[in-house]
DNA sequence: CCGTTCGCTGCAAACGCTTGCGGACCATAC
DNA sequence: GTATGGTCCGCAAGCGTTTGCAGCGAACGG
């Protein structure tokens, strides 16, 4: 593979003239930037960013840690982490957290090796070692989709108590006067704030929170399944149900069907999280999409205005995600 | 951060004494030993992955250049490849080629620049500049889920002739004589496998081709619903039919059922790719379910083989996918 | 004609590590 | 005493860049 070495000798220059062309650091004649330009060419030299960073001491990459299997979301995530990393000319490497405390600390250490400028991380629930020992070292750190206000870093993450509220009133504006609501467990935060959401929404609905009506859920399709039933069970039966993620909506919506109810007409659903598969049921489910785009690009940012001044004090974005409408809610509004 | 000279100096020894401990290469006395390693602790020196690079010429990393968006098993599929390489010693970059023949050779050279030890790609179709440039440069690189015979390097992906062949003696084995195909054109190669295969299929079955049988798709769901509109039009209309890919699968499913026929008993349906939605409609969609995790690891694996190797004979492995069986195709064989 | 400025370029010292080579020291054997 | 071998260790040359410093003509003002 070619070097600076092998261009400099074919332009008949020196090393440092080549690295101030291919940086534009200074001023070079135009005869002889040519002449480099033509040597870079010819040898398909691409400059070496192993030794550029060993010199700099920056990286120009960044390390995103979280679990690549739990994350509903995680194709367009990266996606968007990807993209605004890669115009700021960062490089992107991944570690897998497994959704576990060791896993979390392993794979960030090993981000930590390959000497990355910064890190974004979708912490595990429960553990905040990791955070901690992130906070300490100093390291630029974004915390990612699940927030919590007990640590003292960077953060972005779905609005939730704003929306859930929005989802009962929107339910409420239907008609509706008893609503489920089945909470997730995955992210003690976050699901905390939508329960608090939904009994703000109740409140401003003039709904009164009934105890009853609130199944402790969890986070897989079958949680949803079990969920559903139970509410179901209860004296006045609720006629709209809201749930705290995307594959309980999924397993409520079967259940739903499955207890020969209508969805849109005798039963209506909203869910939290945008599921891909949301309008390929009849009717579509009616979601709160979370603004994963916009997350990952803003921890992208964050984590860069973090890298360029750490003394910058920590932010905490809060994005609020948009409600999409479909035929599960029943509410025939249109558009 | 702590270097190796602080280490050597705190330990009262030399740098080589020190890399010697740290990587085990030489034989060290014990007493030595024990006051470098105490050094170590007492600095918290973590070693520095960039200078160890420059030196040894390789970065113990593999690059991963694929479309973010485009690719419906991404997440599923960086799990696996992650997890391969993370035990292996391997950190994973990833570059999204955008789909498109700039965006592949950007990402692919973006890699190079970072001195990944190899690259995993998988390929835009159509061109095949980038992959030449690949193959002549010598850099160890395995080609992901789109094969082509055309090009010499590893390859992995799904096997598409047997496999769809399968689909269509399943069908036909359920009773089904008039068999549609909608094909995709996503990657011509697989495309034209696939429709190799649904011959083959039919073949075996003791069915004859017929073109109005056929309809060439897309890669969208709007793509599926307009091809089974069309093969519903024909003479005598099919009983069944076969789509090339699983968003397509989603269209046709949506427009047999705005046809007001019932799926699984008045028509067939089944599809190329697992989806995730497969289950949660009634019936289940039948499919073909890709081997993504299987293809993940082995592309890894080969990749590794021919950076231990690049004399390798470059090899081509193909997977079958798995015939996962729901409610759609309406056989009602149990299990 | 001389001193100064300006435009352009090269030299060489890092950056933190790996590793081939050889030196110092000690024990054993003759 | 010398030779031989073995055990430990340090020296220093890179790896491919970036960048501060300095040098060299040419142009220019006085």
């Amino acid at each position: 593979m070619a070097t600076m070495q092998d261009v400099a000798r074919i332009a008949g220059v020196s090393i440092s003239t080549v690295s101030h062309v291919v940086n534009e650091t200074r001023a070079v004649a135009e005869s002889t930037r040519v002449r480099v330009l033509a040597a870079i060419e010819s040898t398909g030299y691409t400059g070496n960013a192993i030794a550029r960073s060993l010199v700099t001491g920056g990286t120009k990459s960044i390390g995103v840690a979280m679990s690549l299997l739990a994350n509903p979301h995680l194709a367009q995530l990266i996606h968007a982490i990807e993209a605004e990393a890669t115009a700021a000319g960062y490089t992107v490497l991944i570690g897998d957290t497994l959704d576990t405390s060791d896993g979390e600390r392993d794979a960030v250490r090993r981000l930590q090796a390959r000497r990355v400028d910064g890190v974004l991380l979708t912490p595990v629930p429960g553990d905040t070692a990791t955070l901690d020992a992130l906070a300490r070292s100093n390291i630029p750190a974004v915390l990612v989709d699940r927030v919590s206000h007990r640590v003292k870093l960077d953060q972005v993450g779905p609005e939730n108590i704003q929306s859930t509220s929005a989802l009962v009133s929107h339910l409420a504006g239907a008609g509706h006067r008893r609503i489920g609501f089945i909470s997730g467990v995955d992210w003690v935060g976050a699901s905390e704030e939508r329960t608090l959401g939904y009994r703000l929404g109740l409140g401003r609905a003039g709904l009164r929170w009934d105890s009853n009506l609130v199944a402790g859920g969890g986070a897989t399709h079958e949680d949803g399944v079990l969920a559903l039933r139970r509410l179901l069970t209860v004296p006045e039966r609720p006629t709209a149900v809201i749930t705290g993620n995307g594959a309980m909506t999924g397993g409520a919506y079967r259940e739903a069907r499955a207890h020969g109810m209508r969805i849109g007409h005798d039963f209506a659903i909203a869910g939290h999280d945008e599921v891909e598969w949301a309008e390929l049921v009849e009717p579509g489910i009616t979601t709160m999409a979370h603004p994963v785009d916009e997350i990952g690009r803003t921890a992208v940012r964050l984590l860069l205005a973090r890298i360029a001044d750490p003394e910058r004090e920590p932010e905490t974005v809060l994005l609020p995600p948009t409600l999409v409408h479909r035929g599960s809610c029943g509410c025939h509004a249109d558009g």
